[in-house]
DNA sequence: TCTATATTTCTATATATGTCGAACTATAGT
DNA sequence: ACTATAGTTCGACATATATAGAAATATAGA
């Protein structure tokens, strides 16, 4: 189990990419794990292109670019490349790892 | 229930506070909630002196009081002048709150 | 009141960050 | 090969942040 002292720098590393508006808005939208209304049987979360992360946020391609690149090295967003696009998303694993976190800790 | 569109900014705030080391180890301290060995009944956050939370950190006391206030601002941390020192806590209200937000929503 | 201890505020400075535009790379389709 | 679309890299710049030292404030105790 990943506790905190083995990954003080990465635990704060995760923090800082969550600490811009930005880049939280766009974790955030990778965290729905289906389309409204509907429900998901696993708990998986579901993939988004680059540009649709990037709708609504009125910053520039590169600035978005930057962004997702920040998550992705503090290890909170995976990429890959699938044709034209890049495809987003989180590892269900690292969202445990951060709710976990926050729960009082009886050392 | 604080959810994630109503608190965007206090959120960023949050993760912002939480993204250097240093306040990322005050932080963690006041989060066990007794001493080693021990057992809470309570559900109950300790509380510690400025002084206490700084050691160990090799930072000069005005960048300690400046990160904590910092945690405080954000929300995270409690702090009470006692007499000639200044108690820190948690809330764990607050630790719930960010526990909760790092599970998979099913908007 | 004088002194020691705890903490904060102020000021300065070096470094990190967010942002964009321009140029570049990757891919798909014609 | 050419073109359009998606995304990245680079360079520049304004702003934010971490840090410490010096000075100030708060409290307890002699």
């Amino acid at each position: 189990m990943s506790n905190y002292s083995d990954n003080k720098e990465r635990f704060a590393k995760m923090f800082h990419a969550l600490s811009n508006p930005h880049r939280l808005a766009l974790f955030h939208r990778l965290q729905t794990c289906c389309t409204p209304g509907t429900r998901c049987s696993t708990e998986q979360a579901e993939r988004f292109c680059v540009g649709e992360l990037g709708k609504g946020l009125h910053i520039a391609p590169s600035t978005l670019s930057h962004h997702l690149k920040e998550l992705h090295r503090a290890g909170l967003v995976k990429m890959e490349r699938s044709g034209k696009y890049v495809e987003c998303w989180l590892e269900p694993k690292v969202l445990n790892e951060l709710s976990h976190f926050f729960t009082i800790k009886n050392e």
